[in-house]
DNA sequence: TGACTTAGTGTAGCGATTACACTATCGTCC
DNA sequence: GGACGATAGTGTAATCGCTACACTAAGTCA
């Protein structure tokens, strides 16, 4: 391949590409899209794409999100760079991983012009992926549970508000483990980072209960609930 | 510039840079090698260089440092990628960071060709260093600490048999901080990971010290200082 | 109003971490 | 060879945090 830019060594590729965490239908899912193009033509794959020439790592992660999929805004960290030299067959590829977290509600996903399709997948039966975007999601979901035990994370699935129940529900399905009621609240109430909103939740036919929210000012507690350890 | 090496879109150049640590002097330090070309000529900078056409990152960061200082074998891990597009003035550069840790005894460091020069430098003294690597090395000295925290990473500044008295020591380096003496060795002594020898270290006009060694079928045991959380 | 469903609450036991000070063993120097 | 100096090596009691565990409260709906 012969183009108009030129460089006296070879230059790899770089790409970036995105493992979106969320939580449905009690199961930790994975946003996946369908490759419209090859190589893997119709395979699914993660979201991403080539980092463009004045781009931040950050930025071009964000903007493939959006692009793909239409999500923006949510929780984005840097994982792992892989350059295997044979992970893609067309060319030297180095691919910076992001992992993002989205909100169970937020799940609204638009397939966009150049993935098929897009589409959430159960972590825990997922199809087979193209390059090597199964070893990247693998790291992706060993990060997530270990960041479980050390740091806030969990919230990032929560929307504005919630219960404690919801919360608890949220390290339950993570965890893969019940989680004692008593001992959960006791923990999550001593937490400087949420605060009762004084609204209370009515979702059928039982007691209603209370809402809490995150306080912004602790946004990057390190918060390890002590039973994640295991 | 212009060269054989042609692309249909931009690629930018990838680089590896290294963060070495050891301790020596009751410090911790860091190897940085005198750039010997524009930009930053005379700067100290990480070591670290291209990525080859064929080459496995991990493999280019263990290239680059056995090139540029000698030092070969050691504890290497992928740290994070940067990728400011201004962050070389030359081109557009991203660089796979990753730190390596080096026993205090294997201090002998070889400047090579395109290194003017190769020096350890103290962590709490560090000169003004070229491109964002101070920014770099503030990210590894923090991996560094957190990972005291969580995993057994402190027995890779020791040679194959030490002292508890010299694992003590490089904990209170790290940390910063004095550790109980029987409290730390009741921990130590508790740990799968380490065995007796049945050999002494006599180091002076005092009792001499029992040696301890790894054992390798627990390398990779998580191994947490409850000090260490502070 | 009774049944159902989820929200919400306290305590006692155990294990782990912490604080704390003296004896042991070697070399050296007189 | 005895005293000194220097580092190695050792145990216990108090405290704190985690764990296990079962019932009452407040709504909806039939």
């Amino acid at each position: 391949m012969t183009g108009p830019y030129c460089y006296r060594y070879p230059h790899p590729a770089v790409t970036t590409d995105i493992c979106v965490f969320t939580i449905r239908d009690a199961q930790l899912q994975v946003l996946l899209i369908r490759r419209g193009g090859e190589p893997f033509r119709g395979q699914w794959a993660l979201p991403g794409g080539f980092l463009d020439p004045h781009e931040d790592l950050d930025r071009c992660a964000a903007r493939e999100l959006a692009e793909e999929t239409g999500l923006a805004g949510l929780y984005l960290e840097q994982l792992y760079t892989f350059g295997r030299p044979d992970r893609d067959p067309r060319e030297r590829v180095v691919s910076v991983a992001y992992f993002a977290l989205v909100p169970s509600q937020r799940l609204v996903v638009r397939a966009a012009s150049d993935a098929a399709d897009a589409a959430w997948h159960p972590f825990s039966a997922l199809p087979p992926l193209a390059f090597d975007h199964g070893e990247i999601l693998a790291l992706a979901h060993q990060r997530l549970t270990a960041k479980l035990g050390y740091s806030g994370i969990a919230f990032e699935f929560l929307p504005n508000t919630f219960t404690l129940s919801d919360l608890q529900r949220i390290y339950e399905i993570l965890l893969g483990a019940p989680v004692d009621k008593r001992n959960f609240r006791k923990w999550a109430l001593g937490l400087a980072r949420i605060e009762d909103t004084g609204e209370r939740r009515c979702s059928g036919s039982h007691r209603p209960a209370r809402l809490y929210r995150l306080k912004a000012s602790h946004r990057d507690d390190a918060i390890a609930y002590p039973g994640a350890l295991s």
